[in-house]
DNA sequence: TTATATCCGATGAATTTAGTTGGAATTGAG
DNA sequence: CTCAATTCCAACTAAATTCATCGGATATAA
């Protein structure tokens, strides 16, 4: 159990936006560089993000990234749900996917599954990047 | 983000020793065939659970294995974690394992892998294997 | 003594994850 | 106009992890 480092380069490069959000755009070198991620790497996290119409590009000379909108508009769980798919402790619960093992109800496990789905996905869906955001400077308050 | 099929075996095969729990020792082969899971797979599952003290294993004919300990006693934490290793959203949290990334406080994600951390082994901590019999019993119920 | 089991370590296949490479297309600045 | 900066895009590779399987040793009830 273990989120994958898309999630976690992700949500630190989505921080690094929200920090610059206002600003100008941050180019990939930029925001790697800051956040301590793979160019090539953050690249290609970039792209599912755009397409989520989370984060806006501009190209060309001076182009970069930013936020497609402010980052009390944007949560974590949409972050993190699109560099990681839908967040489910088993398969079976993905209705959609072709998921729902042909056990059902008499899967003992899926009532713990269950329970932990619920849990993840409301801990992830009731933070913004504001919330990050806030947090992040009430604990490095003091720092220099 | 998904459980192993550790876990899941490994639930529903507890589960099973949890409904005979005071009864004879189950075998592997029973175990798997109720419970649909392959054999050789289950055996390697069962070590580390008893290594643990969650199950006792008696061996020769008629052997098979037993809860240790009574349903209520034993809580699904210990039996996800005894197969899963520690549950943690992200590997910078776990302190013991020369975890800890240099950033500590300065890595943005922390703040969200700590709350999911929290909350995730908050849930399977307060479940015991009783509490997943008693649930079954009632999602069940009417069923023939 | 034999069939039924657990015990144990090694091996292998499949899948997923993490990261790289190379180049095409776009655009602001000089 | 040209050039450097930058996104866009698809394919590829390497490493790690997961999901098992296999073969045989050991124990034990009937």
């Amino acid at each position: 159990m273990n989120f994958s480092t898309r999630s976690k380069y992700g949500m630190n490069a989505m921080f690094e936006l929200a920090l610059r959000y206002g600003g100008r755009p941050a180019s990939i070198k930029d925001i790697s560089e800051s956040q301590q991620i793979p160019e090539a790497y953050l690249e290609q996290l970039f792209m599912p993000l755009k397409k989520a119409g989370l984060i806006q590009a501009a190209r060309g000379a001076q182009g970069g990234y930013t936020l497609a909108k402010a980052p009390v508009e944007i949560s974590v769980g949409s972050v993190i749900r699109t560099l990681e798919g839908p967040i489910s402790p088993a398969d079976c619960l993905l209705t959609d996917e072709g998921g729902t093992c042909e056990r059902g109800n008499a899967c003992p496990g899926r009532i713990i599954w269950e329970k932990l789905y619920n849990s993840i996905n409301s801990v992830i869906d009731s933070l913004s990047m504001q919330d990050i955001l806030n947090e992040y400077e009430t604990r490095n308050k003091g720092d220099k």
